[in-house]
RNA sequence: GCCCCCAUCGUCUAGUCUGGUCUAGGACACGGGCCUUUCAAGCCCGCGACAGGGGUUCGAAUCCCCUUGGGGGCACCA
């Protein structure tokens, strides 16, 4: 039997990287086992229905490489308003892969369900719901459906007239998960709540919709945070009403903010769309994720592992049972460690959208430009811990600065006036020296400084200030070059003349 | 209130199933040093954990029980 796995978003807002972490679980799990990975939109929630998430869900995905074998087709995308549903369109045997195109087949099931005795109507009010759940607060007994129509002779409550569809949970027995991360979990039946499984409007809850479609569409494995765990009971009720094999089930933890919390807005990023735009790599991303409560084992003792190694050692039955903490820290490290792997080309290739976003950088970019930026890559590279800093690193090098303040031009342990001749000795020097290159620069600088009693870095740290404006920038004589002689002479006479006026 | 899940350094984790090789290993962060034109990167060193209590056993991070702590759920949301 092959295997086949689902990530099943409800288009209701951007997609959680702790749910895109369980996503990257499944997609591992299908790839490693050869089986296919599906994708379903689950739009039964029509008051918090947000259509325009459904393309950021799927260009998310698409970004961190997580493709879909099957998933909503042309057709579906066109009717769900999707703009260029070419580009998201994939399509199955299975489908259609959007609920709400599904709805005849729920509706049938919920009948089914009753005629097998499994279910009944109630057209109890939503005002007479809430006063028995106030009730039962009160008393601090369990919140639950008080069953009133349940035993409702049958015909009481007409088809036609409004009413929801519940399934009739036994009043007693147990039902036990099977689950492969957290071994069987026993839930009393009396516990369980008649759930709701048609809603008024016609439209399937969670419950009935994910069962009848993991069914149909053949999923055999649920991998899905372990929020879900205490009402699986109630679907696999419905498998069983129905006759149908029930799925392997795989409730893999949480993922939680740094206070331990769960990972909200207030933590940071929290959606792909954010890490993205902070200069996040997909690659590093992709990687951090699937350790975030997995890892190889066996003694393995790195941290950084491509696509296909991961492919080749994950393991859903090793996933982590403690919920993890999401750190952005290590993942900082992570994507340096990225960048820091990339090939010049790619890096200048992916810091253009940063730069062009900033303003530094026209777009499209002109040729003699991008023969700049080239230079400006290698600068950058081992500093950058995301894409979005080489906007900071590097904007003294697009647009003009303010000279510096007269006492950052004075270097460490000298006077003013010290300062003030190692300036202008620096600018005849920079003045002449041909080509003005670093390898040409600096040895001439280096002597200067000996010659003025100076230990390099107290003659660096001057030019550094006078030309960047800034304690810390990247490699001065590479700065310098990119620069260009007459704008380094410009800023050099600037800080002169600050020096002069202090 | 009720139900469920979980528990190794601050964080991610190896080790737990198949007790001994664990005076508990690695990574991030942190502290120190080297290198060095700043900042990084790199290298070296350091700090730092089996939640607590009972069992079982010759022997427990590993098995059992209790306590504590954390997390999640209890909708005509998913």
């Amino acid at each position: 039997m092959t295997v086949r796995v689902r990530f099943a978003p409800s288009p209701t807002g951007e997609p959680h990287i702790g749910n895109i972490r369980t996503v990257v679980f499944n997609w591992l799990f299908a790839r490693k086992m050869g089986g296919q990975f599906i994708l379903r939109i689950e739009d039964t929630d029509r008051v918090r229905y947000q259509p325009q998430s459904i393309p950021v869900i799927m260009e998310g995905l698409r970004w961190l490489g997580l493709d879909w074998d099957e998933g909503p087709s042309l057709e579906e995308l066109r009717r769900l308003g999707v703009e260029d549903p070419e580009r998201y369109a994939v399509g199955g045997p299975h489908g259609p892969y959007v609920q709400s195109e599904r709805l005849a087949l729920y509706k049938r099931v919920a009948e089914e369900l009753i005629e097998r005795g499994w279910a009944y109507r109630c057209n109890c009010t939503p005002e007479r719901l809430e006063q028995v759940r106030a009730r039962q607060r009160a008393r601090k007994q369990m919140v639950m459906y008080d069953r009133h129509c349940r035993d409702l002779p049958p015909g009481a409550i007409s088809p036609d007239e409004p009413h929801v569809i519940r399934l009739k949970v036994p009043l007693t027995g147990q039902t036990v998960v099977h689950d492969i991360i957290k071994g069987d979990i026993v839930f009393e039946n009396a516990g369980i709540d008649d759930q709701v499984l048609l809603k008024s409007d016609g439209f399937p809850t969670y419950h009935l919709a994910v069962v009848v479609d993991d069914h149909y569409m053949k999923i055999t494995h649920i991998a899905r945070g372990d929020d879900w765990i205490s009402s699986t009971p109630k679907r696999i009720l419905i498998y069983r009403a129905m006759g149908w094999e029930v799925p392997t089930y795989c409730h893999v933890p949480l993922v939680l903010g740094e206070d331990g919390r769960k990972l909200s807005k207030r933590h940071g990023a929290t959606s792909i769309t954010e890490f993205r735009d902070q200069g996040y790599l997909p690659e590093a991303l992709f990687n951090f994720l699937a350790l975030l409560g997995w890892s190889p084992g066996g003694g393995e003792e790195r941290e950084i592992f491509s696509r296909k190694e991961l492919i080749e050692r994950f393991d859903l039955f090793r996933v982590n049972r403690a919920p993890a903490i999401f750190s952005y820290d290590k993942l900082d490290w992570m994507n340096g460690v990225y960048i820091r792997k990339l090939s010049q080309a790619d890096l200048l290739e992916r810091l253009l959208p940063f730069w062009q976003r900033a303003g530094l950088v026209p777009d499209p970019c002109p040729e003699e430009m991008r023969e700049r930026l080239r230079r400006i890559v290698p600068l950058v590279q081992e500093r950058l811990k995301r894409l979005d800093e080489v906007v900071e690193w590097t904007a003294f090098l697009f647009r003009e600065i303010e000279a510096p303040p007269a006492e950052k031009l004075v270097g460490k342990r000298m006077t003013p006036e010290e300062s003030l001749a190692a300036l202008r000795q620096a600018r005849s020097l920079l003045a002449e020296v041909e080509p003005f290159e670093p390898e040409a620069m600096e040895p001439p600088m280096r002597a200067l400084a000996a010659e003025l009693g100076l230990k390099a870095g107290q003659l660096f740290g001057i030019v550094r200030w006078a030309v960047t404006g800034q304690k810390v920038a990247p490699p001065l004589f590479g700065s310098l070059a990119v620069l260009g002689r007459e704008r380094v002479l410009a800023r050099l006479d600037a800080a002169e003349a600050a020096l002069l006026t202090r």
